[in-house]
RNA sequence: GGAUCGGUAGUUCAGCUGGUUAGAAUGCCGCCCUGUCACGGCGGAGGUCGCGGGUUCGAGUCCCGUCCGGUCCGCCA
């Protein structure tokens, strides 16, 4: 027997218990006559002592234990003589009487300790032995628990986990598929699914009726801190719904995780339109944690012969409160924050409304304090307050002032990781144009359904049409987003018309899912949860990175197993694959 | 494809305006230490300054290129 408890389970009740414990040497501390060993397993850590006065040849073994060596001891649990409170095996420790290596181990190349003194790089080189870490092994713990809530909520409410097949078809829609030659048909190829989109609604036109899948989505695009090649989404469908059904559903979701999770409460979760969102953020996925609406100033600037702003499609500002007086350098680091290339603002204009009531802007040649008093009542702004403009085309503007936005909110504290506003952002545009290929694209996906009302609209003003879309977003993210789809086959030709496929490319694309919907669909719609972010944002993380035991880098490679790599000339030509 | 930050001891970092033998902390090794829990004390080993080229009497330091990593833009239905 190799055990008999966990390093985390004895405290003051097992006093005088004989026990075996096997983990981990996590620290030893030699004080010459005896020496104590931190043991570690996933469970927590239990001290051991070794005493020169009780056995002199165990104690100089104990003192030749290395850091990760693998033992198994057996002792007897006895109390601390002076205690440490701050671990929950703290009043107790272990009197040895037998010692075993069971693995020795080479020195680590970072220590195995909350505060590591590990690098990224170092760490996910040798990930197995990060994830010993507590608070390493403590996210891939909630990670489980969030897919075990999950399930319970959903499986509560009727809804099955279907497996769908992971080598699909490569489609051209959307982002670049992952794509798997295939041996015995050779020159073809499986993709990886992006999301098991078609196969979520085939298995609606099947009756299944509520589907929900926690599964792995591959897109070979370029990643980021929340992004990563392989994810995984909480993936679920339903029939007979409208929109307002999936939204209370997956609220409900949303509302479980929370309070099963974290043990809080979410309250209603608010609603704003896309338009709302980007006129007011700037952003279709609106950090609502703080206020700093957009206020819109057409109307109040123009005309003063200030060419910047009569130029401009939009000046648009945010006023941040309590911020009047930032120092000159203080703005000018917001200037060149808002000049970066990433962000692309061309300049930045400030108004100061002092405490003693003066107004002072970086543009006072050309407005009167009058006029400036005109732009302290469109913000609603407060003595003490600083506002902050920008102009220029309306589209990157309002870019330019969200990114300004989340900055003054990280200054002054709003973003608190403990705070979580939710949002739903609902009444998407169906289509977007897409500059590079001069067609329309469809936002969310091709199966998405426009709002009857908006139909029409198809043939005079593409852009104008709204989708039954909807996203979910938390503090800024995007976490999740669905639809209401298209389930019947002359909405989706028209559709699929209108994205510029022909009958036949449609047809080789979604032939399957047309001709389900010949056979019956009924009315269905669903939803996708990014759930890699969702476990960082519970566990209050900047990167999906930690919440994934084996993550890959931001060039998608895994540099633990050194992936992806070439392979033999042998393997090729059994793909009939040829390497440029 | 682009922007930007970084690469110096096992590890995390410092290293000024280019100037003698490249430092600190931690880890590791050795000795001492009977109540530690970030144990403590003394001593020691440990460096291709990512790589290649250039400027210079002299380069960790400046320049060019390149590789690797982080963050971001484009991209991600």
């Amino acid at each position: 027997m190799h055990r008999t408890h966990t390093c985390g389970e004895l405290t003051i009740k097992d006093l005088g218990a004989e026990v075996t414990l096997s983990g981990w040497v996590a620290k030893s501390r030699d004080l010459g006559g005896m020496t104590f060993i931190d043991l570690r397993d996933r469970y927590g850590i239990t001290q051991l002592v070794f005493n020169m006065d009780d056995n002199e040849q165990l104690c100089a073994e104990g003192r030749k234990l290395g850091r990760e060596f693998v033992i198994k001891i057996t002792g007897k649990v006895i109390e601390r003589s002076s205690k440490n409170l701050k671990i929950p095996t703290g009043e107790i420790e272990i009197k040895i009487s037998k010692l075993e290596i069971l693995n020795a181990a080479k020195t680590v190349p970072f220590l195995i300790e909350d505060e590591t003194d590990g690098g990224d790089d170092l760490r996910m080189k040798y990930r197995y032995l990060d994830l010993r870490r507590a608070v390493v092994r403590k996210n891939m713990e909630l990670r489980h628990k969030m897919a075990h809530e999950t399930r319970n909520y959903l499986s509560n409410h009727k809804f099955i986990e279907v497996e769908t097949p992971v080598l699909i078809k490569s489609t051209p829609e959307g982002a670049r598929d992952f794509v798997v030659p295939s041996r015995m048909n050779p020159g073809e190829f499986y993709a990886l699914p992006q999301s098991p989109q078609t196969f979520k609604q085939l298995l609606m036109v099947s009756g299944f009726d509520r589907y929900f899948q926690i599964v792995k989505c591959f897109r070979d695009e370029d990643l980021r801190a929340d992004r990563q090649p392989e994810f995984t989404q909480i993936d679920c469908e339903m029939s007979f719904v409208e929109q307002e059904d999936i939204l209370n559903m997956f609220e409900g979701l949303f509302k479980h995780l929370f309070k099963s999770i974290k043990g809080i409460d979410i309250a209603e979760v608010p609603r704003m339109t896309y338009a709302d969102a980007m006129k007011y953020y700037g952003s279709d996925k609106p950090d609502i944690r703080f206020d700093m609406k957009f206020v819109e100033l057409n109307d109040v600037v123009k005309g003063k012969d200030f060419k910047v702003f009569d130029d401009a499609e939009l000046v648009v500002g945010i006023c941040a409160k309590g911020c009047a007086q930032y120092t000159r350098k203080q703005v000018d680091e917001l200037t060149d924050f808002v000049k970066k290339p990433q962000i692309g603002a061309t300049g930045l204009v400030y108004c100061r409304y002092n405490e003693d009531g003066t107004i002072k802007s970086s543009v006072d040649k050309f407005y009167s304090e009058e006029e400036l008093q005109k732009w302290v009542s469109a913000f609603g702004a407060e003595k003490g307050d600083l506002i902050l403009i920008l102009a220029g085309k309306a589209d990157k503007t309002r870019k330019a002032l969200n990114e300004l936005r989340l900055e003054m909110g990280n200054r002054l504290g709003f973003r608190d990781k403990n705070t979580f506003a939710p949002l739903w952002v609902l009444d998407f545009p169906l289509l977007e144009f897409d500059e590079e290929s001069g067609r329309w694209h469809a936002m969310h996906h091709p199966f998405t359904s426009p709002k009857p009302e908006d139909i029409a609209l198809l043939e005079t003003d593409p852009g104008a049409v709204r989708a039954n879309a909807y996203d979910m977003v938390l503090n800024g993210t995007e976490i999740g987003g669905g639809s209401i789809r298209i389930h019947n086959k002359e909405l989706q030709s028209l559709m699929f018309k209108h994205l510029g496929f022909s009958q036949e490319e449609a047809h080789k694309q979604f032939g399957f899912l047309m001709d389900a919907f010949e056979f019956g669909a009924p009315p269905h719609g669903g939803i996708a949860f990014g759930f890699d972010r969702l476990c960082s944002l519970f566990a209050g993380l900047d990167t999906i990175r930690d919440v994934i035991a084996f993550p890959k880098n931001n060039s998608g490679r895994d540099v633990m197993i050194d992936s992806p790599s070439t392979i033999a000339n042998e393997q090729l030509n059994e793909l009939s694959i040829a390497v440029k």
